[in-house]
DNA sequence: ATCTTTTGTCGTCAGTTGACGACTTATTTT
DNA sequence: AAAATAAGTCGTCAACTGACGACAAAAGAT
């Protein structure tokens, strides 16, 4: 019983050993639990438990003490990663090349959104803690979002020639508009079983084409209707 | 130490008693207790504590299991009462009345929809059960909105002369675009801590307006472009 | 007034859950 | 090979949480 079952002696296997327990280095370790972390708080909220949480990551629940000091200290650093991480510094760039038709940016830019921002994860984990009171960093999000909307905004009416009103609040909900129904559209899928039946990407195709279409109804009446520009 | 601290004694106050614990009927006291935890569950979730909930409603925490045999059956039923109750039955009707302009129609229901379904207790409590996975009622829910969103699109797509995709997802797809703006409103108003300072009415009224003039330049080239009607 | 029923609370129990001291085992250093 | 360091587990503790038996007291019935 002292041996180990096959017997076999691997000197150098540094990485990964096969029987018994595998032994990482810290770095690594530390790595691999915060993305089992993030993956089972997105499941589960962020008061899923340290035990669960520890057999999901195969280690035991002891261990998850000697990289985080406690379970607050490893939910923020989950949450800081899995929703701040995937926002990317190019999408604004993108989005004001006058180079193309804005609908055209809008959709590029809406796919790569969906596809790297309203993952199941991101958006479950970013539910979870918008629900629990204590907003983690919302701040960070809202101006982050905020600016994008501006600058959709923006783009659409220049492009279309429509005077926006002077009101920024009101600036941004025309924005919101359109970037509602694609998160609202990311909630359906990864929240209610929808059939999904409709590829992501034809529904973003649509939901520009219809913001697009229907901006300059949509922004005249809406409050500064003073035509001139 | 024996009398109450005042002496008074109210022979025939049948309901509510000032000093010491109130004693209520049965039927009113549960009726107490359900009202108390909506509220509760939505702002902390169905994991809420039973003792804190006790205490929000003033009694001991035992009593609860004088009303509900354990804590699943009370949050199985402030989710019925919650979420299924608020749906109203004459929003068909109302949505198909062809003497008003679609715009308006769809207006004045988003506007009751969002005063009525889209309140922070529902919605709260709605996205809480979504998370937990184990779906209350999702199934008579998803029916209901399915055809709501039937009857908007088809509303709209009469009144302009335009031709459906033969695909029932897909004509969903084009309704959830006005529903997912309205919702995620709500979402943002009830979730993130956002500012306000643009009237519901009037976000509601534009995203309507958007949504109608849009409606063409979405259908067409959604999926079954077959113009003939 | 006395008895019965109903409404309500106290205290407690078993199972969880976050946290951590003490110990074991593998790898590296000397 | 021995010592030192790093990686990992076991077992346990205190606070919490759902559930409930036993008891107290108010209201109604006789």
């Amino acid at each position: 019983m002292k041996a180990k079952s096959t017997g076999l002696k691997i000197t150098k296997a540094k990485k990964f050993r096969v029987g018994g327990r595998t032994r990482l280095p810290r770095a690594e370790r530390r790595e691999m639990i915060l993305n089992q972390a993030a993956e089972f708080f997105s499941e589960y909220g962020l008061t899923g438990q340290t035990r669960p949480l520890a057999a999901a990551c195969g280690i035991s629940q002891r261990l998850l003490y000697r990289f985080f000091p406690n379970k607050a200290a490893l939910t923020a650093e989950v949450y800081a990663r899995t929703i701040l991480g995937p926002f990317k510094g190019t999408w604004l760039a993108d989005l004001t090349d006058r180079e193309r038709p804005v609908a055209e940016r809008l959709t590029d830019f809406y796919r790569d959104y969906a596809e790297t921002v309203l993952t199941r994860r991101w958006l479950r984990l970013f539910l979870y803690s918008s629900l629990a009171e204590g907003d983690m960093a919302p701040n960070y999000i809202a101006s982050i979002i905020t600016r994008l909307l501006e600058t959709i905004v923006e783009e659409v009416a220049a492009e279309q020639d429509v005077c926006l009103p002077e009101d920024v609040a009101l600036r941004h909900e025309l924005g919101w508009t359109l970037h509602g129904t694609v998160s609202h559209m990311a909630i359906r899928k990864h929240l209610y079983h929808a059939s999904q039946s409709v590829p992501t990407d034809d529904i973003i195709a649509f939901h520009v084409r219809s913001f697009v279409a229907g901006f300059k109804a949509m922004v005249e009446g809406a409050g500064n209707p003073r035509p001139g520009s």
